[in-house]
RNA sequence: GGGGUCUUAGCUCAGCUGGGAGAGCAUCUGCCUUACAAGCAGAGGGUCAUAGGUUCGAGCCCUAUAGGCCCCACCA
């Protein structure tokens, strides 16, 4: 047998397996129609990204469901990919560009590409191999990229599908625009941030009248785009002068006084000016009456040849010297302090310009009819299940989605335009000739898509879609999709109403969500902070293992977790304590042959730690069902620490220190029984932590290659031994109390001394009779006697009540009796207690007549139980006084 | 404005369908007991935010209140 090195070290141990797998092709799927498949896409990490703590999480909670399901015998595939996220990557390129000294427009389009799939190139597989770091079974022979020929082929097919049923269309909406990345982004994209800012009031002059009508604005630039001034319908203060017109100065145009309700009467002077080109509710004002749209600003946010004299000037620096003008002119009324919620874009937090751009949009109503009838009908489920209420808030107030981008580095939109007559066609190459003018010159649509529209179909993309593969048939629908909570709407939602659209199906069963890793502190693990920690950082201090246990440990689904290193720490000390304990029990198995135990050499300690691994693996097994992670892996973790090494290992030390001829087959039964509870937990431990289980597991019996292919443990009535628990139990108790009774003694562990069991029932003496060896051992005995009187026992010794039994402790020399008598007390209190308790709930004629018969008896065994306790402890301080 | 979520031991958090409050870290006391001091044995520490309600029984279910966090919408 292979020995184990002394401490455990995860340096080159977890490089050296990892490449194992790999070889062994023991993460590549290929279908299967005689097994049941289990897949999970991974949400494809952006190639512009390094492994930061989220990836971290995100992965080891896809690992674990798929180690697990691997054991469990599903053919599973884990599909992995990376995503070109391409706004992400472009103003990444552009950043390059500049510290070079190159304009991206200077190189243009096609050099531009060229510098971006370099980049792919370059970063696209660091991330890949920070996953791999992580331990990740993903199959990566099937690795894809979201701008490969499949996923490209996918996204033209949806377009025009999507297009021919009308569903894509090209219009002049209100977007928002991002004037410092150049381009529409979505109303997913934008950030609000609450700014402190002015409520500037202005008043414009009544053509005709000498008098004047006051509003208020946050944004008076605007106001050289202002093509009516609006006030609600019911407004009595401002009926009389609804129709009439007012004079915009500076740009000298006369607007009219619209009524719209839209308008809130109570807010502000209830005169709202409304600037249809820059506003999303202006714009709906307008459309509703008919006004003009007048855009003042260009794509940089200068104002345009629309805004007279302002023309060329940054939009603030208008502001300003609007503002000035306006005061000099006697038209500022008043200037408020005001905190608002200014619109922001996600990447670059620039103030977002709502304009009125042609672009091209998803129509989401019918869309988005099947994915929320999947939801809510549970053909989806989401876990945890309060998700659903973020979900359907989304798909309540759904708005056509824009998904045209100014961009170069993404899908090109596959429309093209007619060089004659402008006629669009949409197609998924350029087209001969024009069906309108039979022009055969063509142009294709400049603008890329939204990075969201080809992750939306990468549950089915990466299977080969719109191919029908083989591969898309058996594996999909998907089962599981991890992700974070962050990204519902982004991507989630948008999976499962394109999975409905072109699959007819949905795209997975089950999302689980995680939430955010936070620092110790609480805060949000950012560049600008400088609060990140690197998993890579951590992987190499303290182990992947020890990484993955921290963060699926002690959080439940969807919530957010703290980073502490001194988590890290305690679960790379339980990484050193299985090690420990893998090497004592192999250290154990040196030079004896280990074979299987007849019945009825199994003790009950055997039978006892047997049964109680079965039990967690039927728990263990419930929770990973339900995916709650965290508490099927604590499960494992106090029965390998609490259980088999701080009791069982203990217990059975005499048994296997004994050299006698005579006490070999009760070895045998002990060494036998501590590689099967340690063979068992280390695979439930497996999906956790890879690597140390593994190591440990082909160690242990080289009969396995490994253990990620091994077989999952089964709960098995044959391992259920109630009797056998009950009695270990008992005798557990014993020791806490001898133990407890020492240390209030001071009784230091050195000092043996002979422990007398004494119980009048036969039973109870035969149940310590059996375990004498590990009970002298456990309880620092010099010798155990088990007898039915207290016949050869000094008055003046320390004892221990427990059930049914009296343990006493001669300790002549040691003992005080007043401590003794102090320690009986405390116990007669607590029984008192106990006692009360029990007794008022079983005195209690509705508890009698409502509780489940089952809880009744529990209690009146209690009470029994408690009874007998209480006796002894009497008789003894009545022995004492 | 709408919705979600949290408030449990000094700190960070678990606690599944309601049936005697848990973990890790920290603190205190003993132990270098031949797997492990990254360890072992023990101890202290909680009116489970507050107030009501449902129930034989509530940390868990319902209502209200207070405070924290998050998401969505956004009154110009």
């Amino acid at each position: 047998m292979k020995e184990l090195a002394k401490t455990y070290d995860p340096h080159g141990l977890e490089d050296r397996l990892y490449q194992k797998w790999l070889d062994k092709k023991y993460f590549h799927a290929e279908v299967d129609e005689s097994k049941t498949p289990f897949t999970i896409v991974i949400p494809p990490p952006n190639i512009t990204g390094q492994l930061h703590m989220g990836h971290a999480l995100d992965n080891t909670m896809q690992d674990i469901l798929i180690r697990f399901k691997r054991m469990q015998g599903y053919n599973t595939l884990w599909q992995p990919g990376t995503d070109h996220a391409s706004i992400a990557t472009e103003v990444k390129i552009i950043e390059t560009l500049k510290a070079q000294g190159i304009d991206k427009h200077d190189l243009g389009r096609e050099k531009f590409l060229e510098r971006a799939w370099d980049w792919k190139k370059e970063y696209g597989g660091r991330i890949i191999s920070q996953l791999k770091k992580m331990g990740s079974s993903c199959d990566w022979d099937r690795e894809r990229f979201t701008m490969d020929e499949g996923c490209n082929k996918a996204v033209t097919e949806v377009f025009c599908k999507m297009h021919e049923k009308g569903w894509i269309y090209k219009g002049a909406r209100i977007i928002n625009w991002c004037p410092v990345c150049n381009t529409s982004i979505s109303d997913a994209e934008v950030e609000y941030e609450e700014q402190a800012g002015h409520f500037w009031h202005i008043k414009y002059k009544i053509v005709g009248e000498d008098d004047y009508l006051v509003f208020a604005t946050t944004r008076p630039e605007t106001m050289l785009g202002d093509t009516a001034v609006a006030v609600n319908p019911n407004d009595e203060r401002y009926t009389h002068l609804v129709g009439k017109k007012l004079f915009l100065p500076f740009v000298d145009r006369e607007i009219p006084i619209i009524a719209d309700p839209y308008v809130d009467m109570d807010f502000g002077t209830g005169v709202v000016k409304i600037t249809p080109a820059h506003d999303p509710n202006d714009f709906l004002v307008g459309q509703r009456n008919n006004l003009p749209i007048i855009n003042i600003m260009n794509d940089d946010a200068t104002i345009n040849e629309n805004g007279g004299k302002f023309a060329g000037m940054d939009r603030y620096a208008a502001r300003e010297a609007i503002l000035k003008e306006l005061d000099e002119m006697g038209l500022l009324v008043k200037i408020e302090d005001y905190t608002h919620n200014v619109g922001t874009h996600d990447r670059c937090k620039t103030t977002v310009e709502p304009l009125v751009k042609q672009q091209w949009f998803v129509k989401m109503d019918e869309l988005i009819k099947p994915a929320v009838k999947a939801v809510k009908e549970g053909e989806i489920k989401l876990v945890p299940e309060r998700m659903e209420k973020t979900y359907f808030n989304w798909t309540d107030n759904i708005k056509d989605w824009c998904i045209s981008r100014q961009l170069w580095w993404g899908h090109r939109i596959p429309a093209y335009y007619c060089d004659e007559c402008g006629e669009i066609v949409v197609a998924k190459s350029m087209p001969e000739v024009c069906p309108k003018c039979g022009c055969k010159h063509f142009t294709q649509d400049p603008d890329t898509l939204d990075t969201w529209f080809s992750s939306a179909l990468w549950p089915f993309s990466t299977l080969g879609w719109p191919e029908k593969t083989k591969d898309l048939e058996y594996f999909y629908p998907t089962d599981v999709l991890v992700t974070g909570y962050d990204i519902i709407f982004f991507w989630v939602i948008r999976m499962i109403f394109s999975g409905y659209e072109q699959m007819g199906d949905k795209p997975f069963k089950t999302v689980l969500f995680h939430g955010l890793v936070r620092d110790s502190q609480g805060r949000k693990m950012s560049k600008s902070l400088g609060n990140g920690i690197d998993p890579l950082e951590i992987i190499e201090k303290y182990g992947a293992d020890a990484l993955r246990l921290t963060l699926i440990t002690g959080n439940a689904p969807g919530n957010d977790m703290r980073f502490y290193y001194e988590r890290v720490e305690a679960n790379r000390n339980f990484c050193n304590k299985i090690w420990n304990a893998s090497r004592f029990i192999m250290m154990n198995m040196e030079g004896n042959e280990v074979t299987v135990p007849a019945a009825a050499d199994l003790e009950p300690v055997d039978k006892w730690i047997l049964s109680k691994l079965n039990r967690v693996i039927r728990e263990v097994t419930d929770n990973m069902e339900n995916y709650e992670l965290g508490i099927a892996v604590q499960k494992v973790y106090d029965f390998i620490w609490d259980e088999l090494c701080d009791w069982y290992i203990e217990m059975v030390k005499p048994r296997l220190w004994a050299k006698e001829e005579s006490a070999k087959a009760s070895r045998n039964a002990a060494l036998w029984t501590l590689k099967t509870v340690l063979n068992d937990a280390l695979k439930l431990l497996h999906p956790y932590m890879p690597f140390i289980t593994e190591e440990i597991f082909c160690t242990l019996q080289s009969e396995e290659e490994s253990i990620m292919i091994s077989s999952w443990p089964k709960y098995s009535d044959d391992r259920d031994f109630a009797k056998e628990e009950k009695e270990i139990e008992i005798m557990k108790e014993a020791v806490r109390g001898i133990r407890n009774a020492r240390t209030g003694m001071n009784v230091p562990p050195s000092k043996k001394a002979a422990v007398y069991v004494v119980s009048e029932k036969e039973e109870m003496r035969n149940i310590f009779e059996k375990g004498k060896l590990f009970f002298a051992s456990l309880a620092s005995a010099s010798d155990v006697f088990v007898q039915s009187d207290k016949t050869g026992i000094g008055e003046d010794a320390v004892s221990v009540v427990i059930a049914n039994a009296n343990i006493y402790i001669p300790l002549a020399e040691l003992v005080d009796l007043n401590a003794e008598k102090e320690r009986l007390a405390k116990e007669q209190k607590r029984l008192e207690g106990e006692l009360a308790r029990v007794n008022g709930m079983l005195s209690n004629e509705r508890f009698i007549s409502k509780a489940p018969q089952s809880k009744i008896d529990e209690e009146k065994a209690k009470l029994e139980k408690y009874t007998q306790m209480m006796e002894q402890v009497k008789e003894r301080l009545a022995a004492l006084s």
